[in-house]
DNA sequence: ATGATTTCTTGATTTTTGTCAAGTGAAAAA
DNA sequence: TTTTTCACTTGACAAAAATCAAGAAATCAT
């Protein structure tokens, strides 16, 4: 039991979660250069053809992350509370992007432009290596998961993610998880089923 | 035209190609820590359940990352000349790792150890910078593939994978690709016949 | 509440892909 | 060279998944 107790906003909790170990005075320093801003159902965090020049934490609410081909629309993933939502491509490169990241539902956002975000390494010395972690953690989730492409049955894959991320399939269209699993809706809606 | 002549090494030309401009001095130092290596057909680069100390680079030859599962055997990706090799979770985080890099045929590497990689830091100081834009580059990749998971049938995924590496077609088992595609070897070969 | 829209399910069918098995050809080892 | 192993192809069939179409259920807007 610690005798002192130490405030934290949700926020700063993730972000230490996230990042690793980080004194409580920079998490803090860093939590303030994010803006609370509210999404409603619908709205745009990033549109294709633009630049992604914001970082958001989701507090609250789910966004889709899609792209438009030619004959189809493509979920890449939902974000939920408690993760991190950004093209990290064009965030890092300055890139024009090819996704867009949309609200399901309305959301709860606290996000940090790119230009704050540069100043993070001013305030938190130890920033430089805790974010290397984060993207290699980012990567390492990638690489999950077309591991799971490569190995796992449409099925598998249903069992994977409903086991790892059980609260989106109340609550978001399954013709959006279907996509995000790279199934049909149909075929999605039959495993379910059983 | 540049009146100066500047040598660089292979290696070095690939540093400065994957990691974005360092001036000549820093990136001799960083090449200088790389250790030329030689690995025989079917060597081992790393196994399974160890970790990975080690970052490769490919001067010549190929080289597959894979892992075993119950009933299969899951080719991940082939290295080829030019490009880093390891297992960038277990080289960072220091996990072990469910991995296997072996070489598909005679190899010739410039590897660095975890030790001396973190020493880098000390003689380019910018190289945290560029550290962070290279795992980005791999983040993006893999992000990539994903969605021609999603996107693309096994026959545009094998368009796709020949037209970015053509070289592997010929000098790598097919059987191997077919399983870094996600499909099996007899589609692979019946898709190839067209 | 009512109607309109969106989402989901289900069946019938087709397409794609996997599996199994046999056979051919090429490469490596003896 | 001969043998053995490995890689690849091919056909027949089975399984998985996609597509199409219709209808049911849920959600949204008025």
């Amino acid at each position: 039991m610690c005798p002192i107790q130490i405030k934290m906003t949700e926020l700063e909790i993730y972000i230490a979660s996230y990042f690793g170990i980080i004194n409580q005075n920079e998490l803090s320093k860093i939590a303030s250069l994010f803006v609370k801003t509210d999404l409603a159902k619908a709205d745009f965090l990033l549109q294709s053809g633009n630049h992604c020049d914001v970082l958001g934490f989701v507090q609250s609410g789910f966004l889709r992350m899609y792209s438009e081909t030619e004959d189809k629309e493509i979920t890449q993933w939902i974000s939920t509370k408690g993760s991190f939502v950004t093209d990290l491509s064009s965030f890092i490169f300055g890139n024009t992007t090819k996704w867009n990241i949309q609200a399901l539902s309305n959301s709860e956002l606290y996000i940090i432009s790119k230009l704050d975000y540069e100043n993070i390494k001013n305030v938190a010395p130890k920033w430089a290596e805790l974010e290397k972690l984060f993207i290699t953690k980012c990567f390492t989730a990638m690489e999950n998961r077309i591991f799971s492409f490569l190995s796992l049955s449409a099925e598998e894959r249903y069992n994977l993610l409903y086991e790892q991320n059980r609260e989106i399939f109340n609550q978001v269209p399954l013709q959006y998880l279907a996509s995000m699993l790279g199934m049909s809706a149909e075929t999605l809606s039959r495993i379910r089923k059983k």
